[in-house]
DNA sequence: CGGACAAGTTTGCCAC
DNA sequence: GTGGCAAACTTGTCCG
């Protein structure tokens, strides 16, 4: 048994292991919440400049789907092949 | 207010209204399950038809793709106009 | 070998038989989208009504699983009744 | 008026400028994708120790809940210390 | 504040 | 039968 999974009564979780993930997690979601700051600084310059925002989501919410599109495709193109058995 | 929004102590809803409501949604409910058990089934005559699934599966959901592209566009064009003040 | 069937080198699909197959799914899909927004409408108007659409959504689950539960007793019958030969 | 911000039959965006805006949001969205799957990772890697995934996220929350909390009363000290000049 | 959008949670399905 | 993968539903967040 790992040193985690333990049963009712065996609540001995590694506090140190623990708390190294906690803390990697709260380190990461904040630089997330930093990145989506940042987005929004983007955006917010770009109705300074005079965009319409609403339209520069669209865009780039278009783009996206051309993106996964494209990734589609690729996995489409593996599917056939693994589906032929060429893989 | 409505007949429906009363406060703490005046909880007495329209049993009739509610039961019509909860009944309408459970026969919806019923049909979409229907449906859904419907799809299975092609999907179940395609694999007897020798049809890969995945695959298939695959192809559906990139058509799906395609489509909300499309519907992305037209709205993309609304977005534009309006943003132009052309609407 | 079914026609679909078909190893490398082989993989001649039945386009007509596949198209069928891709427009009944999607056809389908279409209708269970529908009857998801119809649901939805329905909650729409409950909510208008001034009913609790959160509170609206568990008693439907509950129910459900009421539902399921007689359900789950009536074969649980059947099967004892054939157990005893009794069908 | 903005070089972005034109009337009717003045549409003519700074196709650099709005490709630059595009570009930027962008590429800070794949960085926070990116450390969104770096997150989804670390959970992986706890489950892989033994930890409960969905307990671990609201230990998380719980403490993210705490910090906003901490948060809001500095600034809420703060607000007295300035409303009695003390600042 | 209400509706659109995104995130998280749950459920069902397929492969192993 | 189990565990990972993908879809659906629910919940929370943000903009108008």
């Amino acid at each position: 048994m790992n040193e985690a999974a333990r049963g009712i009564g065996d609540n001995h979780v590694d506090r140190e292991s623990l708390k190294g993930l906690v803390e990697r997690i709260e380190s990461l979601e904040t630089e997330k919440a930093a990145v989506g700051d940042d987005i929004k600084e983007v955006y917010g310059e770009a109705k300074g400049k005079g965009y319409d925002v609403k339209t520069l989501r669209r865009i780039v919410a278009l783009r996206k789907i051309d993106k996964d599109r494209r990734r589609m495709e690729e996995e489409m193109l593996e599917t056939y092949l693994a589906a032929l058995g060429m893989l």
